[in-house]
DNA sequence: TGAGTAGATGACTGGTGGGTCAGTTATTTT
DNA sequence: AAAATAACTGACCCACCAGTCATCTACTCA
């Protein structure tokens, strides 16, 4: 009963947790934190069980660094857009077609707003963390871009705030939409050409 | 040790299941299916937690229990207004308008809406029932009415289905909103102001 | 009024899965 | 080459709670 050739195991903590990271991410996606199996994340990360608790103290630790791990490159598009000199309709044309084609669509990030949502009652510090690093910086540099575009008489008068639901507001939908009714059958949104379209219908909406 | 005067408990197999179904409803809103606690169900429908399996067979067949019931009134609501006929925009102003304050503002539809949403992978016959039922129908009777007015020349052209979402999503982020991020300290969402500056944006923009 | 019965109780059980740890194996150091 | 170290394994433990059932109690009706 000797193994021969191939060791057992190998030692690799540098590229562990990443790989704990992702096997978790795809498992609490699919069945939820209770649901989940730490055996499956275990083994989908090519790990033991045993090992899943070397890199993170408990299963909820473990949920943290999930979303805490998917939330950080959404704040780095935020910031790069908040420091860009840009005017309100351009930005906002290429901010949300940006947003359905690559934020949206990713079933990654669907995934894991699904898990905020599904979880913000028993892990209401991860709705916390995800409300003010991307849902208010993101709200309120909208918000910002409108009152900026009213003050110029680009856009009629009205709650920024209100204006800016308003664009997000079918994006959410479409998250929504993407992760609930589509498993049962529901005909997929093309999120991109809804963006668009409600682009189009805002913005003329919104003008003076 | 004897008791005296009130008796230990009642039997009232008539009123049970109401009762059984609003603490469930309550239980299952404040903490999702799995954290729910039959115990907790029982105590606050005032009857012992065997008494619940005399009336529903499982806890998942009393979640979807509590699914369905909370269902039945928006089903009557939607009939009454497809089979009502009406116009495009006075239909569209009085139904989301009353969607914003009588229904997205109802704790216990967004509850519900919340656990659909969170629990969409263990139990996709909630979201299939509820796709069916009640989003639907409501999509389809919104498309048919935008198509109608397209025809008419009272709306530009654009997909209708598309032109629905747009119009919905920003109640579906406000249920959202309400559920996940106020609970952690986000402002709320005055949902009838929105609604209508949304219906002042998005049917402007969508005239021809 | 008392026998019959359906409604209701609550202590109990069994499966489940998060978490532990003594021991094993790969790797580094001496 | 041997010792030292730290990554890793996997069998085990036990808290927890959905679901059961022997028993009891309120109500009915003859």
């Amino acid at each position: 009963m000797l193994p021969a050739g191939e060791p057992k195991f190998r030692r690799r903590p540098g590229d562990r947790p990443a790989e704990i990271l992702a096997a978790a991410l795809e498992v609490f996606a699919e069945r939820g934190f209770h649901s989940a199996r730490l055996e499956e994340v275990a083994k989908r990360a090519g790990v033991s069980k045993g090992a899943l608790y070397l890199y993170f103290e408990t299963k909820a630790d473990l949920f943290r660094a999930v979303v805490r791990d998917a939330i950080s490159p959404n704040i780095e598009r935020i910031k790069a857009m908040a420091e860009a000199q840009v005017s309100f309709e351009p930005a906002v044309r290429i901010g949300l077609v940006m947003l359905a084609s690559r934020v949206v669509t990713d079933r990654r990030v669907s995934g894991v707003v699904k898990l905020v949502i599904a979880e913000s009652r028993t892990h209401p510090e991860l709705a916390a963390i995800w409300h003010e690093t991307v849902v208010e910086p993101g709200i309120g540099l909208m918000s910002r871009l409108i009152a900026e575009a009213q003050v110029r008489g680009e856009v009629r008068e009205g709650d920024p705030r209100l204006f800016a639901f308003g664009l997000m507001g079918p994006m959410v939908l479409s998250m929504v939409w993407r992760e609930t009714f589509e498993p049962v059958g529901a005909q997929p949104i093309d999120v991109v050409k809804l963006a668009e379209q409600h682009l189009d219908t805002v913005l003329q909406g919104m003008r003076p």
